[in-house]
DNA sequence: CGCATGCTTTGATCGGCGTCAATGCCGGCC
DNA sequence: GGCCGGCATTGACGCCGATCAAAGCATGCG
């Protein structure tokens, strides 16, 4: 059974939901509604006026468009904690679609613009996560215009073990060592958030493997033996 | 004399400003500042605490960071009417430098967040253009990701061409032929912008104009002849 | 059990873009 | 005017990653 009160939610510290007291919370918790989605179900489309704003409670979600040439081209992943939505907006340029098995906290869009005119910490919070999103997603830029294959597969795993890990080892020095996490992406999804393709994915995650930086314990399981290597390995020009 | 009053401000209808009637405005001038800087002059610099926020009232500035090998990396640009800042954060992770002549209209950051405060019209309005901000960025990523030499080339022409031009002919049925534009930046810097050499990029230029798609009168000037060839260029994956 | 299907891995070859190098063009300064 | 330094163009060559091809390896179904 899964958390439908805010005092169950694992988020609770993380989302936008942290701006809140729990009396104003409490006072919101009937306009949303708990949502559960499987692998591969869309959350919002390419085009839709959206209708929907959430947040993640628990799963991963990728952001993707796809080209004229029918690929598609992941541009992004919503992890445990963040935002969906386009408040104030007509409509959206991408897909929302979930990598695994997913809960979300939902509300209708103009429900949750009301909300925001009534909690202004929750809308100064908003705006400044995507401000900070904004810059995240710059910052792939860089490394999607200059890094060779190596540094971005390498740039993906670290990100991604430092995003799905320290939810329990609360983001002490680092990464444990050993730390070990199933990836949500298949190669080809991988292939496309980074701009390669399947084959060359799987070149590198072999030689990092062959490296020792990391562990390939079967199917989708990553080890990180070497936090600091991968680290390294994603900033070689 | 440049404009130091809202009434002559030529982005009144099209920066934040736009949210506010002119009663409200008047209220802010003065606690705007007016500013000019000559190209290379930076506004802000990377892993500063962001002292200002501003609008943009005429020319371009590049929004860029510099990797550890030394190398600039253009993430984005700022055109007139475009919101430059971090209200609400602490630190903000790119350099802010200007190409040409700029003139800005500058508030102190605590001014700034208080003036969202007293206009939620405005507050909404810079939530929404972030978002929007943050799509674009996105849609960016997918053209640094997959697309080919010329397709970038072809795609910033393209991009660039739309924000200079309608200023004049306001955005009717898209470019008009012969459109005549300088670029602001220079060769290496169209590089460094889309993760090409400064080689490539001239090629890809060359290529353009060879093709009668473009004219390059020398220097930077840049005549779109074949806006819808232009177009159709920068999406061949 | 045996086969089919989809994902992953590995190998061989090819092409686009980076690298290195030389030349051309233009504005500034003596 | 003539020299000089910065930027742009053009050419030759090599390497990284895409492409094409085939062989594991799982999972599910008859």
């Amino acid at each position: 059974m899964l958390a439908h009160r805010c005092s169950d939610c694992g988020v609770r510290d993380r989302s936008l939901c942290s701006s809140l007291t729990d009396e104003e919370l409490a006072a919101i918790v009937p306009l949303g509604q708990h949502r559960h989605m499987a692998r591969g179900d869309a959350l919002l489309h390419e085009g839709d006026s959206p209708l929907v704003c959430a947040n993640v409670q628990a799963g991963v979600l990728k952001i993707a468009s796809v080209t004229r040439s029918g690929a598609e081209s992941i541009v992004g992943l919503l992890y445990p904690g963040d935002f969906v939505g386009h408040p104030f907006a007509g409509t959206h340029e991408f897909d929302v679609v979930a990598l695994t098995e997913v809960d979300l906290c939902v509300f209708p869009r103009l429900v949750f613009e009301r909300m925001l005119g009534d909690h202004r910490r929750m809308e100064q919070m908003l705006l400044s996560r995507t401000l900070a999103e904004l810059d995240r997603a710059r910052g792939w830029l860089v490394q999607m215009a200059r890094a060779t294959a190596a540094a971005k597969v390498a740039g993906f795993l670290d990100d991604m073990a430092q995003r799905l890990v320290p939810s329990d080892c609360q983001r002490g020095l680092g990464l444990g060592i050993g730390a070990r996490f199933d990836l949500p992406l298949s190669r080809g999804e991988i292939a496309d958030l980074l701009g390669l393709t399947i084959e060359t994915v799987s070149r590198q995650m072999t030689r990092l493997g062959a490296a020792g930086i990391i562990g390939l314990p079967g199917g989708r399981g990553i080890i990180v033996v070497n936090p600091a290597a991968l680290a390294a390995a994603a900033q070689d020009s």
